[in-house]
DNA sequence: TTTGGTGCAAAACCTTTGCATTAGG
DNA sequence: CCTAATGCAAAGGTTTTGCACCAAA
């Protein structure tokens, strides 16, 4: 992806290489990955920079940020506007699918309890296929 | 509440202070808050001990717990089974509802991309009416 | 040139852990 | 008694911040 206009933020060579190793990555990484990720690529980018990065791009909504079950904030590249994953517990692949049905329910109890600007997040955690047959296969 | 029976854990003053000040809450609160409220009641409870108890009693089910936006672990008494809850971005207060609709969606996803051991939290954040009222007669 | 961005190291933060002491059962 | 639980302080990990320097526009 060569896109430059990064909303007002200054296209340094930094930013750059961030934006480009979490599309890069796909699955949802932290800080500490996308770090080595651009020290693996030869990018050097300081850890700071990384961090804020990160919270800038995401701040902007080029990426999209999750929080991970031991705290670290993990960051993906991410096409859509509400937030909807399916996560494999072991290989940290995540899956995108529109739950329609879930903004429906969503709003309709909203408007039943009043509340407003409403915003929603639906995580989902599993096993995926492949993890599934390796983890039957092997003792651990 | 004078549940005595902790499910194994010896029931210690300490930890009894601690599952009390929660229910007393109410509202999702974190460690910190947690010991602070503690102290504000004349209970002496070491920070670690909240911690290990928090972490204990999530651990049970005897309280829920959820990871705030600023990576805090916040916790609650909590009636229930799944994680569903809409929580007022203002004064913290969390409704619990039930949502089979969302439950019955996401075994179906799951079905179809062969997912298995799957857990979800859904998460919704808004304003709540009394809330909105206060903002829309107050500048902040 | 001007101002935002960067890098480094130090600090802030929440949380966990080692270890001697205490107290529940 | 026996062992889990506690408290303290120190360490762990992630994220933020102060400040001098650098580079994009």
């Amino acid at each position: 992806v060569q896109d430059d206009d990064l909303g007002g933020l200054r296209a340094t060579r930094q930013r750059r290489a961030v934006l480009s190793v979490v599309e890069d990555l796909g699955v949802f990484s932290g800080a500490r990955a996308v770090h080595e990720a651009l020290e693996a690529g030869g990018h050097r980018v300081g850890l700071s920079t990384v961090y804020r990065s990160l919270h800038a791009l995401a701040e902007l909504e080029f990426i999209d940020s999750i929080r991970g079950e031991d705290g670290e904030t993990l960051y993906r590249k991410c096409a859509g506007e509400s937030h909807q994953h399916l996560l494999c517990r072991h290989c940290g692949t995540a899956e995108e699918f529109s739950a329609s049905a879930v903004k429906a329910l969503m709003e309709a109890w909203v408007s039943v309890g009043g509340y407003r600007d409403v915003e929603y997040v639906l995580e989902m955690y599993g096993t995926c296929p492949s993890c599934a047959f390796e983890n039957d296969n092997r003792s651990c």
